[in-house]
DNA sequence: TATGAAATAAGGGGGCT
DNA sequence: AGCCCCCTTATTTCATA
């Protein structure tokens, strides 16, 4: 093991225990270090290194309350799938789009556009907003699927 | 000598105490009771009536660690678009769909396809199996979008 | 093991009907 | 006036480092 740090490590092996540790914290992440060494057999300090640990090599990116989005006016929920303009451009589309917060997601993707982005919003007029907003600092074209409601989502994989 | 805070007290900032609360744990999930009351300028036990409030209406749906699906051998994300074979039958798709553990959400959509998958899982062939067995347990033909990478996820949406 | 946070109980003030 | 909601303070229990 020569990796010290410097950026985040992309292929590494969780081994069981760690494996366990992210599988709970995935399903309840405000889970005390004493339950997580409980359940998993380990002491508390040594359960709060691992987890540290797990931290500093980019496993676990952070912790977030799952919140209804509808709860907190946002009501709109969009996928939209992009592609540009000029297709011998040089792409930096995520780039462009970092700092429009309505994006809660980008993935690139193989198919027919290039990008989907995952949005949220409260109103119809919002979203006409921001496809005009995404149209221009990307220089996209877009495909617009709009949500009508939510079954499921965030669910913690089984891992 | 009793000074109860630094912050106007009024009954009117009330839904924007629960805002900020729930901004403050979007970003931070794991933040304690103590600095989220330094963040709002209220008690810490305060803070805590009113995250156990904000957990019982619903609007904090939990909590969950932020995970890199590489690091833990969920390699491969898709988009999974459906459509029933029948479209007159009951659609009971997301019941059907509830228990396979490599749906991490299902949307219904307007548009073409009925609902949009997210799925995640760690070869190709797993992809192969599950297409299979989504369109088996619901009676559905599928279209799918590969995620090639992802820039940004899970980023928290601006309240 | 010492510090700090979470959980719980008891007391007080303001707005609303 | 009375009620209800919500904030504070105080104390104990428990987690963290």
């Amino acid at each position: 093991m020569t990796e010290t740090g410097g950026g985040p490590v992309r292929s590494s092996a969780v081994e069981e225990l760690d494996r366990q540790i992210v599988d709970l914290l995935m399903a309840d992440g405000r889970m005390s270090y004493t339950d997580l060494g409980k359940a998993t057999g380990l002491s508390t300090s040594a359960v709060h290194q691992r987890v540290r640990r797990l931290e500093q090599r980019g496993v676990i990116r952070g912790y977030a309350a799952i919140v209804d989005a509808e709860a907190v006016g946002l009501s709109l929920t969009a996928f939209i799938s992009v592609k540009p303009f000029d297709p011998s451009a040089p792409d930096d589309i995520p780039e462009r789009l970092a700092d429009v917060p309505e994006i809660e997601a980008c993935h690139s993707v193989a198919g027919d556009e290039n990008y989907i982005l995952k949005v949220r919003v409260s109103t119809p007029i919002e979203l006409e907003h921001l496809l005009a907003r995404v149209r221009t600092l990307a220089g996209v074209s877009t495909r617009t699927t709009v949500v009508l409601s939510t079954p499921y989502e965030s669910r913690p994989p089984r891992i």
